[in-house]
DNA sequence: GCTGGGAGAGGCTTA
DNA sequence: TAAGCCTTTCCCAGC
């Protein structure tokens, strides 16, 4: 393909705010926040209206490189090579396509619509949950959500009928050795700050073993939970499935 | 387009495990590990040859929707809709693309290669901080590399001229709030399981405001480095942020 | 297969 | 803009 229709096609698609999808034989850099060189193969070049450019291989979901919000220009070098550049400021990185033959160009007219919409996300679960913490523990009642504190946002602070503070970490799958430091550090702040005795509870569906124990010995608490997923969030049931050990 | 025209071009692309792109209006549910739906409109689809499927709108680099190691079919209904379907059982979960325009399908044949050639990673950073401890610190060597803890992976286990154990947290961008509680862990562990006093050191380019308060209140230390990425990753610099508060 | 953890994480929301 | 954090995280390496 020649030069000058790969380039005018290009800045037509540019211009339109199109898809554009380009098929080529090539080899790619980049530099910035690391670097990377993808030795000379066909690949394919994705470009949305929002300037973000994505590099595929023929396997895998996530793009092999890719750049947000790039300034996108294309060149002819002395060789005969075409390169299609995409550059950025913050952070500093480029990344350089050297294509060596285009099988194809083409843009799509599509719109920039955002309209997913998803159920079933955390934020959602933590709503229902706010409705009814009783069904949790007796006696537990909502102090705030989402509380911003001077180190992390706790997701959930409640009372316990005994008047002591619970800090309540959900999470919508498998809870592992990073959500128990997570839910430690909250206690801890919240601990310090109020200092009253502050208990903290691990609300997911499933827990590692490993982040059993060291929850355990953390002297916190782990609830089980299920949930199904319809219009809205529902929470199916708690299961309790351990104890606290430190009484302190 | 007819649906037997589409359903022999998207069968013939499965089989050679081609890079199927297909353009067209779609209206798509999932229902998995939480629940989707895309309202109508133009979309750009990709099914790669490990059977992976993604949909993308025209802005974001990530798909709105996508799925890895899927069973793929499409069926014609009754009422003339043509069906794209993606399916697969662990975690249980499908895509229903309702297409009620296509506007192309194409076929390409790309090699199922994996050859990004990365530089800069945490891993080659690691290797190179192995090589020499001690500009770091003076008289610091190391013990072990990725020791696999009980609970977790330490980076780097070092001995200072003490002998005093040194646990290193080495991170390649700047840290935050998670990475020093996940020091913490780490130190807790080595401390508990030696039964020695234990320091920990945060190695990172750069530290947010709140993770070296809370870095500081555990009595740890931050390290901030340079790195410069060439052929290989080398780390140009260490600077002393910040000394050890506590001398337990 | 599960687990741990990095990623050029991406992407969103709020201070 | 920075911080905090969720994600259908994805993806890989190790066990």
């Amino acid at each position: 393909m020649k030069f000058e229709d790969f380039k005018s096609k290009l800045q037509s698609g540019l211009n339109n705010q199109d898809l554009i999808i380009i098929i080529g034989e090539c080899y790619v850099e980049y530099i910035g926040r690391a670097t990377s060189k993808l030795p000379r193969g066909k690949r394919l070049i994705i470009i949305k209206a929002d300037k973000s450019i994505s590099i595929h291989e023929n396997r895998l979901v996530r793009p092999t490189n890719y750049m947000m919000d790039s300034l996108i220009s294309c060149q002819l070098l002395e060789d005969g090579e075409i390169q299609l550049l995409a550059k950025r400021l913050k952070p500093k990185e480029s990344i350089t396509i050297h294509l060596h033959e285009i099988e194809s160009i083409t843009n799509y007219s599509l719109p920039i619509s955002n309209d997913l919409r998803l159920s079933g996300s955390e934020k959602e679960l933590n709503d229902a949950l706010m409705d009814d913490l009783s069904f949790l523990e007796e006696g537990l009642r909502p102090v705030n959500q989402q509380q911003v504190f001077r180190k992390g946002i706790c997701d959930i602070i409640a009372e316990d009928k005994n008047g002591n503070l619970v800090v309540i970490e959900l999470k919508r799958r498998k809870a592992d050795l990073s959500c128990v430091t997570q839910l430690k550090m909250y206690v801890e702040q919240v601990s310090n700050l109020k200092n009253i005795k502050t208990r903290g509870i691990l609300l997911a569906p499933e827990i590692r073993k490993s982040a059993l124990e060291l929850l355990e010995g953390y002297g916190l608490e782990y609830f089980s939970y299920d949930f199904e997923i319809k219009e809205r969030s529902e929470i199916k049931g708690i299961g309790k499935s351990q104890k606290k050990l430190f009484e302190y």
